[in-house]
DNA sequence: GATTGTCTATCAACTAGTAGGTAGATACAA
DNA sequence: TTGTATCTACCTACTAGTTGATAGACAATC
């Protein structure tokens, strides 16, 4: 079967699908290998292959179900009015960084160079749809009065999205979701009416809400660290 | 001898470190091997060895090596005005990316978790140099009245490292410099007084004025790039 | 001036371990 | 009896790192 997302929660795929999505997040996708999943999944590399034939494969697939639950997640959020729901957008990766996640597309973008092209197409396709959805958005959220848009909405959804990114890359680097929390209030402050929303409530006390960033903080493994003899 | 740079700006440990530089930034710290190196640098592995005994002593002193470079190329850039020196900062990284390469840091950030610890330590030491570099000139810029700082110069000074990186990140994705100069136009936008400032100059059209990505466009090798079968 | 020793930089050939991937068998269910 | 899902056992290629040797440069000593 593979790619079809269509089976049982628990199904052996789905398993290995949340254990590699969990390794790309963590390592990248560079990071970890067949014998990782094997052994956190309980099976044999032989099997793993059975249904993921390659880790290219895999790894697409892993691309393509995380922008599906981003999609799904920002149409659960769909209700309610412009400025709040850019709050809850960042408020999504608030989520997976309170995970001890990287976003995965934003992981795989850094090493972009080094994937097949079938997964770089899928991280383009990601990128696109928030930016397209963040743009719509703001142009709403102008149109209704309650977000100060003073640029090209496009111009401004991209902006967003590759700053979220990065405030991602750095805060993980140094495990203070405080600081995303902190960056994204200045981010979203140029884009506030002041006296009208809510503040930029994105602190990442809010653990573990599980979207496009689900499991447990587990981080048994430690596999592979280079073993750095002298470190 | 390893990791001194006052050796000849040719000598072996540095064609070494260029070279490993560019891998880095290009594949990230994962996405290469000594073999690589040793390849493009025309020397055997175990010679490489001599130069840097682990690859994690390599990594490290890249890192130093890429904070120093940065460190005097904003020395470098020290006379002017508070609101021009932001703009010759951002260009900085645009340089850097016109190059075809990531930020070296920013790279290695997204790797954190799977790096020997004496790397970990390294990687913060740039971005708190950073971080406390714009800081101060964010602090310097309020009291000349030519940068409008309305939060704490530290807080805007850690956002905008993490904004840059994204903006970097994504749009090399898409093989676009375009991207990160529309993008740091708008961050920049909301610190700059109107009709005071020039214009955020931080076009990608002036290539390669080399600073903390040195080294030719070139690609040649595209080793071992996941051998795909089925891309 | 030849001889000796030391240091630097390199090499070929190796190790142990891991990478992604394959072949062929087996158990079970529809 | 066909398809699904798994296994054991293996493959080749590559990983970081080691060993022991060697060549040349320099300096001190005979």
């Amino acid at each position: 079967m593979t790619l079809n997302s269509h089976d049982a929660p628990d199904s052996t795929t789905t398993r290995i699908l949340d254990v590699a999505e969990r390794l790309v997040q963590t390592r990248g996708f560079n990071g970890f290998s067949y014998a990782d999943i094997a052994a956190e999944v309980g099976i044999t590399k032989a099997s793993l292959h059975y249904h993921f034939a390659t880790k290219a494969e895999l790894g697409r697939t892993l691309i393509v179900r995380y922008t599906q639950a981003f999609e799904s997640a920002l149409d659960r959020i769909s209700a309610k009015r412009a400025d709040e729901r850019l709050c809850a957008y960042v408020k999504l990766y608030a989520d997976v960084l309170a995970n001890e996640r990287m976003c995965l597309c934003g992981m795989v973008a850094a090493e972009y160079g080094t994937l097949p092209a079938q997964m770089q197409e899928a991280i383009r396709v990601f990128f696109e749809f928030n930016e397209s959805w963040l743009a719509r958005l703001l142009e709403q959220g102008k149109r209704e009065g309650c977000l100060s848009v003073r640029v090209a909405p496009h111009e401004a959804a991209r902006m967003l999205v590759g700053a979220l990114e990065g405030e991602m890359l750095v805060a993980r680097a140094y495990g203070d979701p405080g600081r995303f929390a902190s960056a994204a209030k200045l981010l979203l402050a140029q884009l506030q009416i002041s006296g009208k929303s809510a503040p930029a409530s994105t602190s990442a006390r809010t653990r573990a809400r599980r979207l496009p960033g689900r499991a447990r903080p587990a981080r048994a493994k430690v596999a592979r660290a280079p073993r750095a003899k002298n470190a």
